[in-house]
DNA sequence: CCTGGCAAG
DNA sequence: CTTGGCAGG
């Protein structure tokens, strides 16, 4: 579908909060506009069947479905992508995680792109110790992953709903939140290791080092979204070599509430040089 | 709140599916608007606490709730009177299903009022077991409550959705629902009882013998409402003395979906004679 | 305060 | 097809 050499490529991450919500307020409109060469998707929450055809099969598009096999309506990610994949991947080789529609990946030429959605996780429930177990395995994965795709000479970038805001400057309340999940210490360990002893890159941050946020989620409850509330927890984590080659880097936040489709908004990085058809 | 003597009451019931959905839709200016003394509601499905205040205690309006205390959200009836009651009751003496949300009854001067909400029933289940040990239970509460009624030298009526069609007039497809539940036929022979073997009297019926309906509900499912696919499931059952005083009858059928704001419509009748002030 | 599942109607 | 409750977020 392109008609034109491109000499860079971009990546969206999104989630989509059920898809058959979003595609009836806009998502079906903003995927019709992206300039983005490939798009994850997380929080699908809907099987195949149960979309319309242009959602399941939009024209110009390869599509990688990988719905919750485990709990119907939950979870499941997806990515979209202009070039056709050499390769597609459900799941990182989790027994417990492989069929919950929590990861995915393709492989393009020099550049594997996974979508990830990281359990949200709940203090004092069994669905922290669920985040922690899927976070355990999931790091083992990173390291497997960066080393696989270098010995293949590709860059990995690892798009999608974290969870976890790293930083103070990733959420306006960091104060009130110390104690919640998305920003206890040890999530926030956790994802420095994915930083600093994996050595992935956190590639919007990296861009924009010395601002708050920009947030890519806002709570429905209140008026988190009016007041900027937000928390940045959707990434795209990147290989040292593509972070390097990204050029611009920006959260798609809508205007105002009557045109949100999500209450997530999409991040959107544009990486220098193209993704060449083989 | 009478301004003027009254020589006529009239009584209203409805099936609200939902008091908290059928506020927002239309019932707060139905029930502005309407002329009864009295008002039987069923399917409250809400608490007190649940409702904006001037659903709960409309100005001009004594009201005895009777919500479920057994399933939360479920059933539900209620009784509205411009009267003040000289007696309440909720339920009707069953250990199974006082506590249901399924029948309250006022006593005004001369008049009992009662309004039921009858298990719907599914064949094949065990709410229809539950139906027919409705049914059961409560024939002999109508046959009590007509002799304590007389005693006292009061007429009665029982409003409400009794989820049972008559006879084939009193709904569209009598032939293709002689196996559901609502026009089965020892729901139908228990009907029959009531009328032949107690001696109530069907009064919206009595006023209209020879046609179809005036039906009061149409399934959501379909088209039902808009070619009249409807059953007549909600009745005013009064004592004969009553009946002979009904004046005139009639179903307020909402002229066309968007002012519907219920799967059911008010069943109204007017009767000779005045409820005075004692 | 949204989502999608569910039981009930 | 619609209600309200529910778990999950």
């Amino acid at each position: 579908m392109r008609s034109t050499t491109r000499t860079t490529t971009t990546v969206t991450t999104v989630n989509v909060n059920g898809l058959r919500a979003a595609s009836g307020k806009g998502y079906v409109e903003w995927l019709d506009a992206t300039e983005a060469d490939v798009v994850c998707l997380q929080e699908v929450r809907a099987e195949q069947k149960q979309l319309a055809a242009h959602v399941v099969e939009p024209a110009g598009w390869h599509v990688l479905w990988a719905p919750s096999t485990t709990a119907k309506g939950r979870a499941g990610v997806a990515l979209l992508s202009r070039h056709e994949p050499q390769a597609r991947r459900i799941g990182f080789g989790s027994d417990e995680f492989d069929g919950s529609g929590r990861y995915a990946e393709i492989d393009l030429p020099g550049l594997t792109v996974a979508s990830l959605y990281l359990p949200s996780g709940e203090v004092g429930t069994e669905r922290q110790d669920e985040k922690e177990r899927f976070m355990g395995e999931f790091l083992d994965h990173l390291k497997a992953l960066r080393e696989r795709a270098a010995s293949q000479g590709r860059e990995v970038v690892v798009c999608g709903d974290w969870n976890i805001a790293h930083q103070e400057a990733d959420l306006k309340n960091w104060k009130a939140n110390q104690k919640n999940a998305g920003f206890l210490p040890e999530e926030r360990a956790w994802l420095s290791r994915v930083f600093d002893e994996v050595g992935y890159v956190d590639t919007v941050r990296k861009l924009h080092p010395d601002v708050a946020g920009p947030y890519s989620w806002w709570s429905y409850r209140g008026r988190a979204f009016d007041s900027d509330a937000g928390w940045r927890i959707d990434y795209q984590v990147a290989t040292p070599g593509l972070a390097d080659r990204a050029l611009t880097a920006r959260v798609e936040r809508a205007a105002s509430h009557p045109e949100r489709w999500s209450d997530h908004a999409p991040v959107t990085v544009t990486y220098d040089g193209a993704i060449l058809p083989e």
